[in-house]
Formats: C-alpha cells, structure tokens, sequence
DNA sequence: CATATGTCCTGAGAGC
DNA sequence: TGCTCTCAGGACATAT
C-alpha cells in the first residue's frame, strides 16, 4: 500500500525521465474496469503531446509529473497503483501509457485493484485540490512543534489522527503503527491528552521510521504487490517493528507480544509494554 | 464543526 | 476439490 516512503521511492525512480519530450498518451487495453483518467485521453494528449518533463515531485502519497505547460500528471496508486519506467508485474492490470523521447522511452502506471487515478491537472487545479486547505504539510518536513498544532486539538486516537491527510501528508495505516511504536506512545490515546514531550517523540519518530525506510525502497508485504519504478521489491518490510507482526515478541523490550487491534476499520499494531495505554476513567 | 461509517476494487486465504 | 465469504486500506462521499 503506496504511502509516503513508496511514493517517494517511485518518484526517485521515474526521475530519468526528466527532460524527455512526450510523444504519447494511451490507456492500456487490459479489459478491466478502466480506471479513472481525467480528463478524457484524447484531450489528455493534446495537453501533454510535445510537451517537456521539467520535473517529478511528490504531493503527498502522489506522484507529480510536471510538464513544461505548467500542468502536471498526476498519479496517485491509493491501494495497489505502481509507477514504472518498465516490465510491469502483469500485462492485465496495465492501465495507462506515455511514451517519451530520449533512452527512458516510457512511464507506466499499473494498478491491479484499479483504485487509483492518472489526472492532469493545471497549476490553479493542483493549488486548489492539492493545497494546503485540502492537504497538511508533508510529514517528512514537520517539526514537533507543527505536527502539536496540527493533531493535538482533537479527542481523535493519535493513530486515527496520523492517517488523516488533512493534518499531515504522507503518513498511511502501515507507518502510523510503526511510527508509535518507536515512540513509544500508545496508539488508542487522544491527541488532547499528549503532552509536548510526546509529540517531540511522535515527530523525531515521524522523520526517523519514514526516512528509513525510504533508504530500504519500501515495505513489500506478502501479497508482493509494492514494487519500485523499476520492479523491485523493497526491503523495509524486514525492519518493521509490529506491523503485521501479531504475536511476535516485541524487539524493543523482548519481552511483549505485538498486539493487533482494529481502530477506525483499520488494522494497528503494537506492543503493550512499551507503548502504555492511556489511563482508564476511575471505576465506581 | 468534528468524527464515524460506507464505498470503490481485486485477489489471497479461510472455511465448509 | 471448488465454491463462497471476508479482508486488506488508499481517499472521498455521506451520515451522525
């Protein structure tokens, strides 16, 4: 599932194709559902068709191609979408092509579930639908103090809060419990009751496990969808620390067993001994 | 207004 | 074995 550090390791990835020409757009013919591409293909090629590639950023867990046009293309792989610059994983789930001048001659997206969506969109559009009303700034560049004032008003659950893009960018449900693992704050407390000292940790946290695991390209979870722009698995799955570990012994105190919980229809994990569950109201 | 739930989609795995 | 069912969680729409 694309978060942050994915999306970050595709971006790096598709990086060569910065300076190509655009030569075409097309949807891949893979009889599926087709997915959403905005605006219709033939209109999305008059607008990108000659067009330079003068940079590739990253809006969140989006990828942002931009054009010479000032518009962008961008891809956002939501569950199962991947960019790829070639050999994607099958042929049935290719959903969009562009091909491109220079020795990177293509960009693929490829998405199996079909959940995410190639838009372009103008400099106003991305402003609007991408800005810092409807996104929070990057977790990557928050410091305590931001990630504080963003998060520590609501009686929402730090874990449910960190998925909430609004708040933050960047961070999804496999981060979230990794993040709160290491530092060591139990992910079922309200954000009202954090104290500075905690989110100095959940912050220091924050840039550490999402850095980190950029370095490794990436959690590859058994299921093998997440690949680089290139097809290659990561390897941060082999470092987390409780996500989809339910049982194991925790490796920070070696003592406790990884838990597993549902908060907000989503899988959290984490380790009782070390990250304390916050007080419970005083029993009559 | 803040928070909670439902929806989209496919394939893996469980259970019978 | 082969079927049906549940689950995985991105972002957004709708509900409370």
């Amino acid at each position: 599932m694309p978060e942050l550090p994915e999306v970050e390791t595709m971006r790096r990835g598709v990086l060569p194709i910065v300076g190509s020409q655009v030569l075409g757009v097309e949807r891949a013919a893979c009889g599926r559902k087709p997915i959403q591409i905005t605006p219709r293909i033939d209109a999305l090629a008059r607008r990108t068709v000659g067009q330079t590639i003068v940079d590739v950023g990253r809006i969140g867990k989006r990828v942002v191609v931009q054009l010479s046009s000032s518009d962008a293309l961008i891809f956002e792989p939501r569950m199962t979408g991947l960019v790829l610059l070639s050999d994607p994983p099958t042929q049935e789930h290719l959903r969009f092509r562009m091909r491109l001048s220079g020795s990177v001659d293509q960009l693929l997206y490829w998405d199996r579930r079909g959940l995410g969506s190639v838009r372009l969109l103008t400099a106003a559009e991305i402003a609007t639908q991408l800005g810092g009303d409807r996104l929070g700034p990057d977790a990557l560049l928050l410091d305590a103090e931001l990630m504080r004032q963003r998060l520590s008003a609501g009686r929402r659950a730090i874990k449910v809060a960190l998925l909430d893009q609004r708040a933050v960018a960047g961070i999804g449900n496999l981060y979230a419990s990794e993040i709160l693992h290491l530092a060591g704050v139990h992910p079922a407390k309200p954000c009202n009751v954090l104290r500075k000292a905690d989110w100095q940790r959940i912050a220091d946290a924050t840039r550490e496990v999402l850095s980190l695991a950029i370095r490794y390209e990436g959690s590859t979870l058994g299921d093998g969808t997440y690949r680089n722009a290139l097809n290659q698995a990561g390897s941060y799955q082999n470092h987390h620390r409780v996500y989809d570990r339910a049982d194991s012994v925790c490796g920070s105190c070696g003592r406790g067993a990884i838990v597993r919980v549902v908060q907000a229809q989503r899988a959290t994990f984490f380790c009782p001994r070390c990250q304390r569950a916050p007080r419970k109201k005083p029993a009559h």
